[in-house]
DNA sequence: AAGATAAACGAATGTTCGTTCTTTTAAAAT
DNA sequence: ATTTTAAAAGAACGAACATTCGTTTATCTT
């Protein structure tokens, strides 16, 4: 029998990615998509049962290489400084790694439909909760309801790299984000969280 | 001759709205929309030259009531605690008063197409402009790259707001924003940028 | 080399899309 | 009361949509 070609499976998930940052997300479509990836229609069925599989897959597909790429190094027992400047520069690499993965996360962070439901994530969530609770109890950081400690220690962090990103610009100039600037930002942010 | 009814003109756009925010803005279809203002599909082409000016001008018409609404009481000589709170009490309200404009809003934010190019915003630009730039000069706050300062004085706030407003949920849980919440994550956000 | 099997194809399905055409209707102007 | 005008309607347009069907093609097993 003939063999898959996953070659062809990562290719139409390359170019849904590329496709769907272009034009957003209703622009996928399955017969351009199809096109960009020189396959005929019908083959995306094979590797995928319909649309909406395939963008929960992608979906999936990218939450997995962020959760990855943003616990390297870390250890939830580490002291709040050191790793909370880790998660900002693990977060700040991935932006840069994968841009399309990022802008593809962030159009579908503000989007009604798919699966604001399932909290897959438990591992990764579990870490991040540790290393805070953690923070906490030896006395580096104040005790914050946790959505306020989330917006303090991430919102200006996102806020400055969908800046640099190009996505949002302000009044037309775009933002060389420097490591300069990054860290200015974070001892900011530290100066607001520690005792 | 017949007169126009303009009342179908804000019936079309509040519809448009809202069936934006349920399905995502690639699901305002003129044939549905049409249904659900119960008129006729040709008759918001009287209204309107195409889906697209309709999309246009509904971002125009959003952005109007953000500004007017954000600038209530403002004044760029204001001091740098009371005008930065005054700002975050205003969206605060925006938000709740026009949930279904803010949720538009934000779809929009980060999505690729609609005008991220002209910035007809001057007026609002230039006034919180000129707020910060008098806090600098009377030595509140320290001088920042602008973007360095959007992201530490709004990025918190935007993100807490978006934890309530239920876009984005915690593990399932939903967060009730207390406006004692707000005052905290205003006071920490304070002590980072002031001198 | 022959047969089996599933990958891959391209055409075709029925549906929905944005938009336009033609007709009817209501209200303002005479 | 009649004429005029544009609003409003609803059917109809071709194009694009997601998906499926029947056939062909490539590769593995024997």
């Amino acid at each position: 029998m003939r063999a898959k070609d996953y070659n062809k499976e990562t290719a139409i998930r390359e170019q849904a990615i590329a496709m769907i940052v272009a034009e957003g997300f209703h622009g996928l479509s399955m017969q351009k998509l199809a096109k960009a990836a020189e396959i005929s229609p019908s083959t995306i069925y094979i590797y995928f049962d319909s649309r909406e599989d395939l963008l929960n897959k992608l979906f999936y597909y990218v939450e997995d290489i962020f959760n990855r790429e943003t616990l390297k190094g870390f250890d939830p027992g580490m002291g709040f400084e050191e790793g909370l400047w880790l998660q900002w520069k693990n977060r700040y690499r991935y932006a840069r790694e994968y841009p399309l993965h990022f802008f593809f996360s962030e159009q579908f962070r503000n989007s009604p439909l798919i699966r604001h439901k399932d909290i897959r994530e438990n591992q990764f969530r579990s870490a991040m909760q540790e290393f805070v609770q953690r923070s906490e109890q030896r006395g580096e950081i104040a005790e914050l309801p946790p959505e306020v400690f989330w917006s303090l220690a991430y919102g200006p962090f996102y806020t400055l790299l969908k800046f640099h990103m190009g996505q949002s610009n302000m009044a037309g100039k775009s933002f060389a984000l420097t490591d300069h600037k990054l860290k200015h930002a974070f001892r900011l942010v530290l100066k607001a969280l520690m005792r």
